[in-house]
DNA sequence: CGAATTTGACCGGCGC
DNA sequence: GCGCCGGTCAAATTCG
């Protein structure tokens, strides 16, 4: 096989053409860690929860800490530069750790606004997930009457900050009556966790004007 | 047939 | 300067 492959050019070629034509953002001094990022803990067996977006798979890694995979995951829509960053929790394997990357730029392809975020809600885990990111941080505290946050690390990137709460249950069931499809095995335990990256804002500023750009396109809360 | 997923390679940042 | 690692891209493949 020394000489085969001769239909797959070389990725340096389009590297070269990618880098002469189009290369919009990364900027080299602005580095990374300029979007919200936001960190869920969902006690599921499954890896990639609905949250009411269509979501395209681009990749995949094997991280270090932990020997799950990591998925990559992007918003299908073409405007939207939301990503999505789905991986295992090395210390426990029923817990999906989802981290959200960006703000949506438009509605959920599914649900509408108020009965979507009602309808995930019986769709378990993922139903947390949707709700967070259409309130506040401090609102989903509210909601769930989570007990003030405690700065704990968990297996994170420790050079983050990771804010987690307590496991949250809530007490519903989904005994698949609605669709046996997505009879997922959803357990009832969801912890939110925080990172804010920018530090330009509060942390629940950050979380609120992140996600919340789904609701509200950042120009119109502007004004 | 089109969309989504898979998978390997490439790139850039960071640590040593 | 080199190597490691995380993140992204794009062709190939699979699925609806």
């Amino acid at each position: 096989m020394s000489s085969a492959a001769p239909i797959c050019v070389p990725r340096r070629f389009f590297a070269a053409i990618r880098d002469s034509s189009t290369k919009p953002a990364a900027k080299k001094g602005q580095k990374r860690a300029r979007q919200q990022r936001l960190a869920f803990m969902t006690k599921s067996e499954i890896d990639h929860l609905e949250d009411g977006y269509r979501w395209r798979k681009y990749g995949q890694k094997a991280v270090k800490n932990s020997p799950f995979p990591r998925s990559y995951y992007r918003c299908t829509n073409s405007k939207c530069t939301v990503k999505k960053r789905v991986e295992r929790s090395s210390d426990d394997p029923s817990v999906v750790i989802t981290t959200y990357e960006g703000q949506h730029c438009h509605h959920t392809t599914s649900f509408q606004r108020g009965v979507g975020a009602a309808a995930m809600h019986f769709h378990g885990a993922a139903a947390t997930v949707a709700l967070a990111e259409q309130m506040s941080f401090a609102s989903a505290q509210q909601l769930y009457n989570l007990p003030p946050l405690r700065p704990q690390m968990t297996n994170l990137t420790s050079s983050e900050s990771v804010l987690s709460s307590p496991s949250v249950s809530f007490g519903q069931q989904l005994n698949g009556s609605d669709e046996p499809r997505r009879s997922t095995a959803y357990s009832p335990t969801v912890s939110m966790v925080q990172t804010p990256s920018s530090s330009l804002v509060p942390p629940a500023v950050s979380f609120d004007v992140g996600l919340l750009g789904d609701i509200v396109p950042p120009g119109v809360r502007n004004g």
